[in-house]
DNA sequence: TGCCAGGCGCACA
DNA sequence: TGTGCGCATGGC
C-alpha cells in the first residue's frame, strides 16, 4: 500500500487512518510552517482549507479526526504530504557531515503543502515577529474575519482563514488592531492584489522558480526571505531556500566556521549546494538549530 | 527596562 | 555592494 492511502476506507466517517512511516507529526507541526496547531491532548488540532480537524500519530500510523464526514481526505494527503517517498528526498541531499546531524537529529520532519493564500498572509504577518507572536496575530485574524467552522459539539469555536477579499475589505486601522503593526499595509496590498486577480497565486505556482518569486517579491513587504517561504511551503518548489536570522546562523557556523558571510553569498553557497530539494535541508537546518543547538541565533540577516 | 523576533525597504558610504 | 536603521508588538 503506498504512503497516504487510507487504511480504514468505510462509508463516509469523520475518522480515517494513514500509513504514514517516517513521518515526525509533532516536527512537522511545529516546525515553523504553519501556526494554525494547537498540541492537545498528544495530539494536533487545526483547520485546513475551512476543516477543523484533529491529527494523532500512532506508530507508523497517522489517524485523523474531523467534525464533518466525508469520503475523500485528499485535502489532508497532500496538505501532509503523505505520498512523498522520504528515503528518496533524503538521498538527494549533500552528504555533508552538518547537514547529516541535521537529519538524524530530526528524522521524519516533513514539509507540508499550505494553501497559498494562508501561507502568503501567514509569512507577511512574520516579520520580525516570534512564531508564538506569529500564531496570536493569526488566530485573531482568523477569530475576527473568518468564517465559523464546524467543531465537535463542546469545542471552543474554530475559524477558517480569512479570503483575501475579507481582508482587503479592511481598513488598516482594522488590521493593525490584530496586532500586527507595520505589517497591516503590506496585508491588505496583498489581498487586494489577490482579491483582484492581479497576483494570481496558481499561475504563479506553475511558473520557474526564479519568475515565480520575481512574482511574489513585486509585493510590498514581501522579500526573498518571505516569497521563499511561499514558494516552498505552499507553492511546491522544494528548491526553494528561505534565509531567516535562524538558517543563517546555521550556514556560518556549520558551513563557513562562523565567518561574517554576507546574505547574498549564503544565498549563493545555499542555491549551488544543496540541490533540487533544498528545501527540505533548509527546514532540517531551521529545526535543529532551534531544538538541539544554542537558543537564540546571534547575528541579524543581513539585507 | 532593554532586547529581540522564520524581514523589508530605504538611505548612505 | 554592503551596512545600519526604523518600523509595531509582546514576552522574557
Amino acid at each position: 500500500m503506498p504512503a497516504g492511502t487510507s487504511v480504514s476506507q468505510p462509508a463516509p466517517d469523520c475518522r480515517a487512518v494513514f500509513r504514514a512511516c517516517d513521518y515526525d507529526l509533532a516536527a512537522t507541526l511545529s516546525s515553523g510552517q504553519a501556526f494554525r496547531w494547537h498540541a492537545v491532548q498528544g495530539g494536533w488540532e487545526g483547520v485546513i482549507l475551512g476543516r477543523w480537524v484533529r491529527l494523532h500519530a500512532s506508530g507508523k500510523q497517522l489517524c485523523a479526526q474531523t467534525a464533518v464526514p466525508g469520503a475523500d481526505w485528499r485535502w489532508l494527503t497532500e496538505y501532509l504530504r503523505l505520498g512523498e517517498d522520504l528515503r528518496r528526498v533524503l538521498r538527494t541531499l549533500p552528504k555533508d557531515a552538518p547537514l547529516q546531524a541535521a537529519v538524524r537529529a530530526c528524522r521524519g520532519l516533513r514539509l507540508l503543502r499550505q494553501e497559498p493564500w494562508e501561507c502568503l498572509a501567514s509569512f507577511i504577518l512574520s516579520s520580525a515577529k516570534r512564531i508564538v507572536h506569529i500564531q496570536q496575530a493569526v488566530a485573531l485574524l482568523c477569530e475576527r474575519y473568518g468564517q465559523a467552522v464546524a467543531a465537535p459539539p463542546g469545542h471552543r469555536p474554530e475559524y477558517s482563514f480569512p479570503t483575501a477579499a475579507t481582508l482587503a475589505a479592511c481598513s488598516e486601522r482594522e488590521l493593525r488592531a490584530c496586532g500586527i503593526g507595520f505589517r497591516a499595509p503590506f496585508l491588505r496590498e496583498a489581498a487586494r492584489q489577490v482579491d483582484r486577480g492581479e497576483l494570481d497565486l496558481a499561475q504563479v505556482a506553475g511558473s520557474d522558480l526564479e519568475t515565480a518569486r520575481r512574482q511574489l517579491m513585486q509585493l510590498p513587504g514581501v522579500g526573498r526571505k518571505i516569497a521563499d517561504c511561499v514558494l516552498l511551503f505552499a507553492l511546491g518548489f522544494t528548491r526553494a531556500f528561505p534565509v531567516d536570522v535562524w538558517v543563517a546562523k546555521a550556514l556560518r557556523e556549520l558551513y563557513f566556521s562562523g565567518q561574517s558571510i554576507t546574505l547574498a553569498k549564503l544565498l549563493q553557497f545555499s542555491d549551488s549546494h544543496f540541490g533540487p530539494y533544498g528545501g527540505y535541508a533548509q527546514q532540517y537546518l531551521y529545526h535543529y538549530m532551534r531544538t538541539t543547538r544554542s537558543a537564540r541565533p546571534l547575528a541579524k540577516t543581513a539585507n
